[in-house]
DNA sequence: GACGTACTACGACGCTTATCGTATAAGCCC
DNA sequence: GGGCTTATACGATAAGCGTCGTAGTACGTC
């Protein structure tokens, strides 16, 4: 077969799903996982394109690769090769469009309770009846 | 044991996370399923509290009650017996409290996919020349 | 006490998924 | 070209999950 005829640097193409195709439940099951989630808020942190090998991620190379096929099958990423290296970028924008302001709720919910898990004293019950 | 001395009509009482115990990545899978997500919908539509049976939900009574289990043990909902009914009801001031805006945007997401999707026509590709 | 209603528990089944290791392909640098 | 880096593909595995049917429990009513 050896169909890629000449194909210079772009050849390696990666399939995104198209705005109109993607949809809130996989979106939804793609932010489910914490080493994905974790990915995400990363990718939003940065603002920019990241490599995948800029993760500090506490899975495997072939775990990694997973996860983010699935953040781009679902439409939360976009990938594309740039070199050796492939260059990851949130959806910010189709995301926005189709369910806004609902990956920044999402964020701000991932910083919360980061905040709120590892800052947390083991504060018993506070019984100052000041009532919560 | 028979431990449930007299416990009057509140014996059933079921468990439920606390507030603090509630996980974000729990929540969202809990409303990455279909059914899960037209549960809470149908929940937040409502305002109230409502019974199992009155969802008209496309799956059995088995499986019902496995998707309002895990709803309750993410912290979604939270449900109490009242005689042989079980009302479920959304908890939504511990979840705006953990999450703000979390569960807003999600129903408005959830809502403007319905929208989207059953509305959309069939627009082929709309070559005019405007270039995407 | 007997019956009906509402929901649960349990076991089963099949599919999906998260994980890994190894082998492989694409591109860069010398 | 040779070797290094980066990421993929593939197969395997174990766990999880959505689904169901049946049997059973709790409650209200007669």
């Amino acid at each position: 077969m050896t169909p890629r005829a000449q194909t210079p640097n772009t050849a390696r193409e990666l399939e995104h799903p198209a705005a109109r195709e993607i949809r809130l439940e996989e979106v939804l099951h793609a932010l489910a996982d914490p080493v994905r989630l974790r990915i995400v808020r990363a990718l939003a942190a940065s603002g920019e394109e990241m490599t995948c090998s800029l993760f500090d991620l506490p899975v495997s190379k072939s775990t990694t690769t997973h996860h983010f096929r699935v953040l781009r099958e679902s439409g939360l990423v976009s990938q594309n090769y740039r070199g050796t290296a492939k260059m990851n970028a949130l959806r910010r924008d189709d995301l926005e469009r189709l369910f806004p302001g609902l990956l920044d709720s999402v964020l701000a919910s991932a910083a919360r309770q980061e905040e709120r898990l590892s800052s947390a004293p083991p504060r018993p019950v506070r019984t100052s009846s000041a009532s919560g």
